[in-house]
DNA sequence: TCTGACACGTGAGTC
DNA sequence: TGACTCACGTGTCAG
């Protein structure tokens, strides 16, 4: 897994290098001797620095509104827990934004979430804090210290899905090849996670492209193949140095060491995913059957084994045995004690190994507090928690869940141990192929000591189908401003409320487009052969006004006839200006003549005024209005 | 309730006086000796036309669209079957369009919609038909015999509507009084069920207009007061003769009974719905609690006694006891073979009653044909069918329901027995505060063999939600534009995507508008300081277009300088054309002379080519483009 | 204590 | 037949 040669990917080189970082996944209760990873520290060790929540925010923007695609959302993977996402988010935003409103309602009466857990809690995130606004804690640091489960959990499995390469940012990230995976049945066949939650929650396309700094993350419920330009864009705007210099062709390590993997991102769609085939290794040999199962039975995913192999392969995998993994989930205290070291990723790296220090000073502890405050153990938490079974896991996949996450609810249910088996039962069905012989003597489990069997996956499909619908809410909360409540029916009455909003205006803009185009089509008749109205309020107007220097105007009327001399200078064809004039005024044009000599023009006309009568003074202002040069030129 | 003593009210008081017409709730299955109202044909004896669909639908848009306000439906309460419906609907619309959604699935393996049943509706839509479209029934009729049950209970409820009185179109329609509701609480405090389930369902403001002809409601989820300018327009537009003759005064019968009534609909909204004080009366003797009840548990409305009594109290009232109206749910073969005589609204009438013959010959009788077919009595159809019981409610209530419509399902189920104890003991609690004293000696009925009586409550409130989240849905359907699928998922995913479908479309449409702006400037700007480029391609348009009779141009260069002569019609000034010409070719003019003779004018200028030169032929062609009469006088 | 909101499991219907 | 949608009753949580 040699990937990382060159300076570009110096900071995850030197990040894997440090043994002081361990992989932790994601539990209700945090678990005992994990450490956060460090991945600001490790990157302004190595001389890269993180983007900025506002430049992220503003590059991301750029990327979305510059696309020609319609992305669904965006999410810069950077690698540190300093997380920047786009204009129209709808995974992560939504995933957010729901798991938040659940932490505050479960926190504010969950006996679980003890006062010492949330004393540890907020000194973890201080240190977070402190790790991604460099040394010390800087005062508007990114992540607040009432941070919610769910803020929690991101934190925590963002660099999860770096480190272990679950879910195709963290694999693009390891790995350095850009994927792109476009349609419900690749979602669906990718052998990641997370894209296939995506497929399951209405996504048709997922892109994760690997820049220096990060992992831009796309994803759309549209149809969007493979796009050179949006590749290229990506490029140029989340490189550091792009701004200052536009480096072309360093936004990729050079040197990959599966060649592969190093021009996919601009092949065939289709071909775009190509896993790095000891990661497919790891991946295959903890469950073969995952992909099998995934066709058939795409519920089961959730559940999947393969989900905590992900948070477990890439470590210490030697003095365990990988294909056995799924057992571990049936001795799950081993299971979350396990320390990762993630040093064992650096093995074949060519790069140096370099080791960093917290800025902090010390690792971060999860567990010393938390064993004492929680009433359970952590394992407990997790096998026993049968409702909040299926977001339990996908928060184990360690990576960013499309559901909504921070489920946590750790400990608090211990009733209903008939349903417990019937979960049990559940898990056993899952990991019967590869595993755990010896629980299996009936086909499917025991019945949900009410008849048939069938209603499992019935259960299981209906929960996935409630999943989905509420995913569609989430996206449509998102994408609807100034949702009011909460509530779903007072969002669907704002969605409705808003639709007609949009409609409206644009019927207000369509219309007003209109009148502007007939206004400048009239405007360019107008200007091709200029004929202009006469207002009656421009006589009083024009009567009051001054007169130009340089323009002289003599008018005598003679019953219907007037004799006109105008004498000006020869400038702006005051000729035009004088016929234009009279041919607006309707006078009848008997005899003229223009003469210029030198600056000066004098012109002199006899005209007949057929439609209306005017006084020697209206006349004479109003000639004086039309023909005055628009531009004095003296002043 | 001598209300329609003058000619506009003639076909309701002829409605009124034909004892042929007799109410009939509706019910999933049809029950006996209940015959279909004629309206139209009342109306036509009358001397009333009823507005065509197209008139109607086009009014009604018209209405809409010239309303400043968004109404979210409108629905024009005609006093036949003929029904219109305007741009945006959302009360009937969706509950229709689900209706018969539902109705198809159902129809298709439900085996107690029986061939017989089928076709005795087959022969009563037929009649309708033939009602519908005076004598005889049209090929292009109305009605599709093919028709839904959602389709047919519209038809049923609608003109019950009218008769009982029950909701406030036809509250409006018997009183002649305009109601205006705005406001949530204002709705929930309308002692109409149609109001409060308006309001349960998300809606503001509820309006019932009624003209000569009909009465129109409009509902909105926005709060909308009262706007005589609305009213005015209503009035203009749903009276027959207004197009004709639009006579102001007209629209209203002249002389209602409660003189309270007459200007309601034009003061403070507050106060805008008073009822008909005998009306109130007989409803406040059939469920005096009703207010109460209604005030603190909303969700009881739908299944309240009071729905009940609206479709029986104006009937035959003095042999039965009103205020034991309740009673009658527990006696449903009584309530539902009930004939409920019309005529006896027309008691105080001071006009003379008219009798009316069906033009069809014969009453319609629904039932004969299905007592037989239907495997249960229709009684059975309504208390044992627990699962559909709200919505058959709400139809009982014989107004357009809010809710889904036509929810039939008779006799299907008759399994769940012990649900059965629990609808009866719901029954029980909402009928208990009036009668059946013998069948309550707990105090809320017994329980639902579960184990507390409190879900009972929460059932229908649950109910409840789940109908207005239902609601919202069809509203947003009704907004949403193509629909693709059914399924709700898809729904709101088609939601999002128009969203941003319209977002972008105004992003589009604002940036063109910006364009559009800043072109209609330079325009101006140009035209106030008028330098026009001159093409080159119009030099070779110009060059081989043919020349125009009574136009000669001359044109004859020296080196820079030239010498024109042009000889034309006098009419439409071309001294000034011809000045505008040699501006705008930027030529300029040492000397000029214009002479007019008769219908002829002569003009001789000579000018200096200072910007580019040209050749004689161009220079003609250029000028002879620019000077031709745009209207040549001759052809 | 009671009242909305939500998710869940389940029965049933549809394609 | 199975995949999928839907509505219902219920438990639970928050105010």
């Amino acid at each position: 897994m040699n990937l990382w040669t060159d300076d570009n990917a110096s900071m995850m080189e030197a990040f894997m290098a440090s043994t002081d970082v361990q992989i932790f996944p994601w539990t209700p209760a945090p678990v005992s001797e994990t450490h956060v990873p460090s991945l600001s520290a490790a990157a302004a060790a190595a001389g890269q620095e993180c983007f900025s929540q506002e430049t992220l925010q503003q590059r991301l923007q750029m990327l979305i509104e510059g696309a020609r695609e319609s992305w669904t959302y965006a999410i810069f993977w950077q690698s540190s827990v300093d997380v920047g996402f786009g204009a129209s988010i709808l995974g992560w935003g939504d995933g957010y934004y729901k798991g938040c409103e659940e932490d505050k309602r479960r926190r504010r009466n969950d006996p679980s979430s003890s006062v010492a857990e949330q004393e540890h809690r907020k000194r973890v995130l201080r240190e977070l804090n402190s790790l991604i606004s460099g040394a010390g804690s800087s005062p508007d640091s990114l992540v607040e210290e009432e941070v919610t489960d769910t803020e929690w959990f991101f934190l925590v499995s963002m660099t999860q899905s770096f480190v272990n390469g679950s879910g195709l940012p963290g694999q693009a990230f390891l790995t350095g090849a850009p994927s792109w995976i476009a349609g419900r049945d690749r979602l669906a066949m990718a052998p990641c996670e997370r894209a296939k939650q995506a497929q399951i929650f209405g996504l048709q396309s997922m892109v994760c492209i690997p820049v220096e700094s990060g992992v831009l993350e796309l994803g759309s419920t549209e149809l969007i193949f493979h796009s050179a330009e949006m590749m290229n864009q990506v490029k140029i705007l989340f490189n550091f140095n792009s701004l200052e210099a536009p480096e072309a062709g360093s936004w990729l390590p050079s040197q990959p060491v599966t060649p592969a993997m190093t021009d996919q991102g601009d092949t065939d769609p289709s071909a775009m995913w190509i896993s790095d085939p000891s990661f497919i290794e790891v991946k295959d040999s903890a469950c073969p059957a995952d992909a099998e199962i995934s066709v058939s039975k795409p519920q089961f995913h959730l559940d999947n084994p393969s989900t905590s192999s992900l948070t477990e392969n890439h470590t210490s995998i030697p003095p365990q045995q990988p294909q056995q993994n799924p057992q571990q989930l049936q001795q799950p205290p081993s299971f979350y004690s396990r320390e990762l070291n993630i040093s064992d990723f650096g093995i074949n790296s060519a790069a140096p190994r370099q080791s960093f220090k917290l800025e902090s000073g010390d690792a971060l502890n999860f567990g010393e507090s938390q064993r004492n405050s929680s009433p359970a153990p952590a394992t407990t938490g997790f096998l026993s928690n049968e409702k909040k079974r299926k977001k339990s896991a996908s928060n184990e996949e360690g990576m960013l869940s499309f559901v909504s996450a921070g489920q946590a609810k750790p400990l608090a249910t211990t009733e209903d141990s008939d349903h417990s088996d019937l979960e049990a039962s559940i898990r056993e069905v899952e990991s019967s192929r590869a595993v755990e012989p010896e629980k299996r003597p009936k086909k499917r489990g025991r019945k949900p000591a009410n008849g048939r069997e069938e209603p499992l996956n019935h259960v299981e499909a209906e929960r996935m189908r409630r999943e989905k619908l509420n995913q569609r809410f989430y996206a449509l909360r998102a994408v609807v401003p100034n949702v009011s409540k909460m509530d779903k029916a007072s969002l669907l009455a704002d969605a409705i409320s808003y639709i007609k909003e949009l409609r409206s205006k644009l019927q207000t803009l369509e219309n007003e487009k209109e009148g502007l185009v007939s206004s400048v089509e009239e405007l360019k008749k107008e200007r091709d052969a200029a004929p202009v109205r006469i207002q009656d309020q421009e006589l009083k107007m024009a009567s009051g006004n001054g007169r130009c220097i340089g323009v002289e105007i003599e008018v005598k009327i003679l019953g219907a006839e007037a004799m006109i001399r105008l004498q000006c200078n020869k400038r702006n064809h005051p000729a035009a200006r004088l016929m234009a004039a009279l041919k607006e005024l309707d006078l009848e044009l008997y005899y003229a003549s223009v003469s210029a000599v030198k600056d000066l023009m004098i012109q002199q006309a006899t005209v007949k005024m057929s439609g209306r009568g005017y006084t020697q003074d209206q006349l004479s202002a109003l000639l004086y209005s039309r023909v005055a040069d628009p531009k004095p030129s003296v002043g």
